[in-house]
DNA sequence: TACTTGTAAGTAACTTATTACATACATCAC
DNA sequence: GTGATGTATGTAATAAGTTACTTACAAGTA
């Protein structure tokens, strides 16, 4: 019963994956798990999808469009290169509180051999990213807000990195929700780093 | 035929395993896959561990092993505690790349569900980590080697993410060795996070 | 009526672990 | 030394369970 039309079916089966690698290992979630998450037998799955594989591309795109809209909005919402990159920051980690499942789907899936086109398409995501970043860290030098000297790769490198460490944290420790005051505090060790004053 | 005692053996498995894990998904590394690495049946491994976790612990273990002896080695070579920031973070990333496939492992054991022994026994080596990095940072704190009011929990936290981003940079574009000379910058600027000049 | 979405059952492939059996090897009586 | 014996290590085959995906059929919907 409840019959659905295919476009609302992908939606809850790629918010279904999400929610439910918020627990678990991404790669041990199988179309069971999703269907009975969903209250849909197993096969239904494959009404809307033709394979597993087109699910994990699908939570992929789901994510990009996603996270980078945060971003994007973050960045659209501020004075100065410097502002962005803040905003940048904590959109990111709001985010990733807001669905803890996100960032172990895309690391579950940079783990995966070379040539899978879902690795391949979360490179593209994270090469975008970078690029952004790069952008407002050049911008923000110019503007003279961060010393004129910094290494623009590494403190890319870094700001990624920050995130990854709070999720690293979360996942030893509890739930992201915690580590969302000490994003705070590592924030502004980063910008320390850019030779910020606070 | 090429008999050889358990203890070799078990070693053997180990380092197969890590050796695999640079290249796959660890979560994908079957026991014959393991088996075949290494011209063995793959009934032959039972010999030499009860289960599969069995392994996946004992590889857990080897970790720790020698990755906090290279830490330790490291510290004991520093003259202050800020060379020991210093010597442990350059030891740990000559260790990922030495070991490509240790920092998944480690990652794919803490995607694991709660509970489990491995996941528990990767989450004592973390905290250990992050006490021995805490001790450093107060005493150089102490030392006026770093300045005076640094959030030791986001130093502690970002110092493994700024490792954390240079794996993730190594899994998005290449081998670990190519961000060797990226680990001095993003090192350069952690430190400048500290108010370390150079 | 024609198409879409669902179920129930089944299948082929894969994975961990076990079992029956074979053979190398250390130990020890002699 | 030599040979017997028990144990450790290996193979081949297979059991038992899981997974992604398919198929035959039913029923809702435009």
């Amino acid at each position: 019963m409840a019959r659905q039309p295919t476009e609302s079916r992908q939606v809850e089966i790629i918010s279904t994956m999400v929610r439910l690698a918020a627990e678990r290992n991404p790669a041990d979630i199988t179309t069971t798990d999703i269907a009975n998450a969903m209250a849909v037998t197993q096969g239904a799955l494959f009404r809307h999808f033709p394979t597993k594989e087109a699910i994990r591309l699908a939570v992929v795109e789901w994510i990009e469009e996603r996270l980078m809209q945060e971003i994007d909005a973050a960045r659209a919402a501020s004075i100065d290169a410097l502002a962005e990159l803040k905003g940048m920051f904590m959109a990111h980690v709001r985010f990733t509180i807001a669905y803890p499942g996100v960032p172990r789907l895309i690391f579950a899936e940079l783990q995966q051999p070379d040539g899978s086109a879902v690795r391949e398409r979360v490179q593209l995501i994270m090469q975008r990213y970078r690029k952004t970043l790069a952008i407002s860290l050049a911008q923000a030098m110019e503007a003279k807000l961060i010393r004129p000297n910094v290494d623009v790769q590494a403190a890319a490198a870094l700001f990624l990195g920050a995130i990854q460490g709070l999720v690293m944290q979360s996942m030893l420790s509890g739930p992201m929700a915690k580590a969302e005051h000490q994003a705070a505090g590592v924030l502004k060790l980063y910008l320390a780093g850019l030779g910020v004053e606070s």
